[in-house]
DNA sequence: TGTACATCAGTGAACGCGCGTTCACTGATGTAC
DNA sequence: TGTACATCAGTGAACGCGCGTTCACTGATGTAC
């Protein structure tokens, strides 16, 4: 039964997506490992094969989320807007699919109470998510932009897991509208006050 | 054993109590009823006696909690400011004490994938929290005002979720902090706006 | 007011279940010569 | 290149454990007369 080493790679990094998914759709307690192994094909004992424990999992599992969410922040042109940014994180798309989710926003409250690794790769993520916001903030001194950025970091996250829980289906879409709109008029105004 | 009503409803009100408190604490599916009904003085088998379900009793632990968070909001005097509210919010005595906690901050991934009876106390408290806030805009048409009290409350909720997140206790500061200001300053250039 | 009976809050053991983790085993892959 | 052996990815059963829920039982409270 034995697999060559590039696809027993090739099985871990697919445990991972998988979980990350699975993670993001149904939280982290509430998934199971071998509801996990079964959606990559496999059973359930084979798991310790790949890693130490479900943290270990969960750990890397964010990070890959991050990563994803990350790129789709960023965009495929280089100079994206902080609306494109903006709007890309507070999108239908990013609500609706959680193959490609911010773990801060669908994991949040769990995250909080993880294990010591999995708190290390949250807590790096909410500062690499900032600093995405941060690098779009010109005009500002390095302070102002951070803390600025920290806020709407806040907004963002906060925007997506309230239109996550409120069950009115036009009720979630003022949510990502109106902090969308939110985020960028506050922008537009501080820039002006500084230009 | 059997008990007078009276205590019996002084029973059950401590079991909502408490069982607010521990879910905010540790989250709703690691807080077992028995954890609950120990930290209440009592035996989990008695917990059917008050109870139809786990669901019910988060249901209302999480209306209680709401209705303590709205309180904590209002503040004793009459004439609250957006400052105020919004400040006791997002306030390090409410980052730091579960016993007086928002939900949605505590919860809010797990509320999102809770059953039914939770999630539509938990997107009715999303609605009460707006309120409050929308209740401090004036100067706006009520239109403009519903949608920036959205974002508002998007701000605060994941302000909250994220000072709780980081492990620097500074960072974790610097969220609380920024998003209040950010919160005011913004409100203040859209009310001269308007003015 | 007193008595007889019904009710029911609380106890503690037991239930079925799913979880994370372990383990003996299989057989294809990797390695040493 | 071929052969003999070691390795190890994956299987499937089993483990201990804690969970939500159920249940027979107890005895003080509530009710009917």
């Amino acid at each position: 039964m034995r697999k060559s080493r590039k696809e027993a790679a090739e099985t871990r990094a697919r445990i991972v997506k998988i979980a990350a998914r699975e993670f993001n759709e149904s939280g982290i307690q509430a998934t199971g490992l071998a509801e996990i192994m079964a959606a990559a094909g496999l059973t359930h004992g084979g798991f310790y094969k790949h890693f130490s424990s479900k943290d270990q999992l969960v750990g890397e599992a964010v990070e890959k989320s991050v990563e994803g969410i990350k790129a789709s922040m960023e965009g495929p042109r280089a100079n994206r807007s902080l609306g494109d940014t903006v709007g890309e994180y507070l999108s239908k798309r990013h609500r609706d699919d959680s193959e490609e989710a911010c773990p801060l926003a669908s994991l949040g409250s769990e995250l909080r109470r993880a294990e010591n690794r999995t708190r290390r790769v949250a807590s790096k993520a909410v500062e690499q998510i900032v600093s995405i916001i941060e690098a779009h903030l010109t005009g500002l001194s390095p302070k102002e932009a951070r803390s600025f950025a920290h806020a709407i970091v806040a907004a963002m996250v906060g925007g997506m897991m309230l239109s996550r829980i409120v069950t009115d289906r036009k009720l979630s879409d003022s949510f990502l509208r109106d902090t969308r709109d939110y985020v960028l008029e506050g922008t537009a105004k501080r820039s002006r006050a500084r230009a």
